[in-house]
RNA sequence: GGAGAGGUGGCCGAGUGGUCGAAGGCGCUCGCCUGCUAAGCGAGAGUGUCGCUUAAUAGGCGACACCACGGGUUCGAAUCCCGUCCUCUCCGCCA
């Protein structure tokens, strides 16, 4: 969400961001013709308004010499009130339909991020470690899983449809020992405070982590309750200071949370179908940051190091890359994007989006900050990136950590965590 | 799920129809004061929107709105009525 007075006053910026994201920038046109007529409006009915309070303030006072004087000012406050009964109606209109065309522009863009169309157009920044060599040819992780068993891919879909699927054994517990290794990480390496959030949250918190109202389609949902799953923790994690005021001193904050995430996936439908690449549910350790305006480029660097370290850590070779505009998320301002190779399928797999959002998301959930005790409240600038994804992990590490007799071998780093050194043949049943 | 109580400023808490944006206390800010600290004394502090002023989204002035949220009654609502949400206590159910 942006502030109206920057777009009056910056209207031709704001146009051309749009454009850089491939949107209408007409939409900007569109906003000040009815900031404009909601501006007029608003002094109109507090004119009125106006009017009307000094009048019961004079009947408060006694200040009317009969009963017919007072009569009068009823009356009179009476005929003031009709009017205002009859623009408010309006204003609420006006005020309802500016707050959902707000709601639905994109974030600004940062000035170092380049321009481009599209995905093709991301530069990468950098790459850091080797491709494992192999004396065989690798197998796709779905290859891997179907020969030694550990991913049931059918009964997955037996019970929850396409996109689904069930780990079995030394698997699943290779995704639980690769959850707490990264919550652990980067609690002790990186100072971050782990949450434990609610998985299902209110309308509002999508709105303020700017999910809704654009990308209603790519969410699940109680309507009964308006109970919605996360697609993210950075949605939960965004809200956890909605509608307050922090004292500088307290920042930065950093957090790290663990959270399922639940995705429709409409708009990828047909991509990525075949193994666990793009699930429907998938699980996520999610770093997020609130920080001084000053500070979050800055803090948006490091959030990348954060999350390389712990590629690093597990030693799989991975690239930086650095979104272009018109590949740009809505709320982002700037977006680096992790990968990691997978050797199998012979891809890079997005394993992370670290994002500085400025102050996008804290405009639409109200937080903001007070540099000292006194001075005027500002909103926080806020950032998110994962650290990591799981599935895309499990799949690096399935992939380039194959050995030849078909079993794999688990990163040393994981092996406290694991228990196990490999993962080979599973049962069936 | 049932019964009851309640939601007021950063916090506690008074306020049941008019001068209340809201007493008092704590905390906070600025100043004074006593070697320092604590204590004491004095003053000042809510948020947002609209307008005027301004180079200013700094400051100043004015208006309007805000006492959980939404509606209603009334010339006038923190105060009365209705609805929603939330919290607490007790009961029921339950991992």
């Amino acid at each position: 969400m942006h502030d109206l007075n920057l777009i009056t006053q910056n209207a031709e910026k704001y146009k051309y961001y749009l454009q850089i994201r491939n949107e209408n920038p007409k939409i900007i046109d569109q906003i000040l013709e009815i900031n404009r007529k909601r501006k007029e409006l608003i002094s109109t009915i507090n004119n009125l308004r106006s009017q009307k309070n000094s009048i019961s303030e004079k009947i408060g006072r006694k200040q009317y010499s009969n009963e017919q004087e007072k009569q009068e000012l009823i009356n009179e406050s009476n005929k003031i009130d009709q009017e205002i009964k009859n623009l408010e109606p309006v204003l609420n209109e006006i005020e309802e339909n500016l707050k959902n065309i707000l709601l639905n522009v994109p974030n600004i863009v940062s000035p170092d991020v380049p321009v481009g169309k599209s995905s093709d157009e991301n530069v990468v920044v950098y790459e850091e470690g080797e491709k494992p060599a192999f004396d065989f040819e690798p197998l796709p992780h779905w290859e891997i899983a179907e020969n030694i068993s550990i991913i049931d891919f059918e009964r997955g879909v037996k019970l929850s449809g396409s996109r689904f699927y069930i780990m079995k054994g030394k698997l699943a517990k290779l995704q639980r020992a690769l959850i707490n290794f990264f919550l652990d990480f980067h609690i002790e390496k990186h100072n971050y405070k782990e949450l434990y959030v609610p998985f299902i949250v209110k309308r509002h918190c999508l709105e303020g982590a700017g999910q809704l109202p654009k990308f209603e389609d790519n969410l699940y949902k109680d309507s009964e309750d308006d109970m919605w799953l996360v697609p993210t923790a950075e949605v939960p994690l965004t809200n956890i200071y909605r509608d307050e005021i922090l004292p500088a001193d307290v920042l930065p904050l950093y957090y790290v949370a663990y959270t399922p995430c639940f995705r429709k996936e409409k708009i990828a439908a047909g991509r990525d179908v075949r193994g666990i690449k793009r699930g429907h549910q998938f699980d996520k350790v999610e770093l997020y940051k609130f920080v001084l305006p000053e500070n979050s480029d800055y803090e948006l660097e490091k959030l990348v190091q954060d999350a390389c370290d712990i590629l690093r850590a597990l030693e799989l070779n991975y690239r930086v890359v650095k979104l272009c505009s018109g590949d740009l998320g809505f709320a982002a301002a700037k977006t680096y994007d992790i990968e990691v190779w997978a050797a199998g399928c012979k891809e890079w797999l997005e394993v992370s989006s670290c994002s500085n959002v400025l102050d996008f998301q804290a405009r639409r959930a109200n937080i903001r900050f007070k540099r000292t005790p006194t001075s005027k409240p500002e909103f926080i600038h806020t950032l998110n990136g994962s650290g990591l994804a799981l599935p895309r992990v499990v799949i690096a590490i399935l992939e380039n950590y194959q050995q030849k007799d078909g079993t794999i071998k688990i990163p040393k780093v994981l092996q406290p965590y694991t228990k196990f050194d490999k993962i080979e043949m599973h049962w069936k049943y």
